[in-house]
DNA sequence: GTAAACCTTTGAGTTAGGTCCAAGGTCAAG
DNA sequence: CTTGACCTTGGACCTAACTCAAAGGTTTAC
């Protein structure tokens, strides 16, 4: 698979392909004329790596797992990592779920404002 | 309070406590010589800001937000942008849970890899 | 054989979100 | 009345993650 064909199926631009190979993130065999050849499974690699992005993880920390995923850890080294980057899941789902319940309040509450005389933005609580 | 006292309370550096208030993310009123002084609260909007930032909001996004709940809008145009953020939180922890799974997966079948000739990071499936 | 649509590289520019620094004003303590 | 810990501004600099442009090689289509 050609570059101008992986960024059609992904959506992604190729100068940014291009990018994440500078990244460490993704590799491409070379035909003779030196055009980048992906190997199968290319596209679910890259919307994997959209995807951790999108969730705020970093080009370097995907880069890390891929490593891991990629061969170049031993089992247990990417057992590590794996479990530490479902620990940092966890985390967020934790503090997504703290958010979401701040947000909720105020929106039930119909947020009668006082911005400066209430707790600005904290919990809504029951009690006078 | 001063921006010294904000920056120890919260732990976010006066540069940055400035660069919010240059993003329209925070306001402080000023005492005769210039100094600012943050009105009562903003020890908790500050936190309420790095929470909402840790989780890939923008500085902009956040700074809607805040617009919101500062009066600027009406109460109508405040349950739009609270319901909205409600949306896109759920949307967030709906994908989290999807990549948890998949790295979850990963670690349960110990990836024994192939990166090339399996799916890749495909979702690990059970049957042949 | 030439035009269009691919591909290559290098290197500069952009945006977000800070971070640092210089030059200087303010204020409490000794 | 100086020292030190605060504060002010303006502007330069930094990293991450792109994004674009220039200059050129390759393939396919006519």
């Amino acid at each position: 698979m050609r570059i101008g064909a992986l960024a059609e199926a992904t959506g992604v631009s190729r100068d940014t392909l291009r990018f994440y190979e500078r990244q460490g993130l993704l590799r491409a065999d070379r035909r003779g004329n030196g055009y980048r050849d992906y190997p199968e499974g290319v596209v679910t690699l890259v919307r994997l790596i959209r995807q951790a992005q999108s969730l705020g993880f970093t080009l370097s920390e995907i880069g890390a797992l891929l490593q891991g995923l990629h061969g170049g850890l031993s089992q247990n080294e990417i057992e590590t990592v794996l479990r530490s980057k479902l620990h940092e899941i966890d985390v967020r789902m934790a503090e997504l779920a703290e958010l979401r319940a701040v947000v909720a309040a105020r929106l039930a509450a119909a947020c009668p404002l006082g911005l400066k005389t209430a707790g600005l933005l904290d919990p809504v609580r029951a009690g006078p």
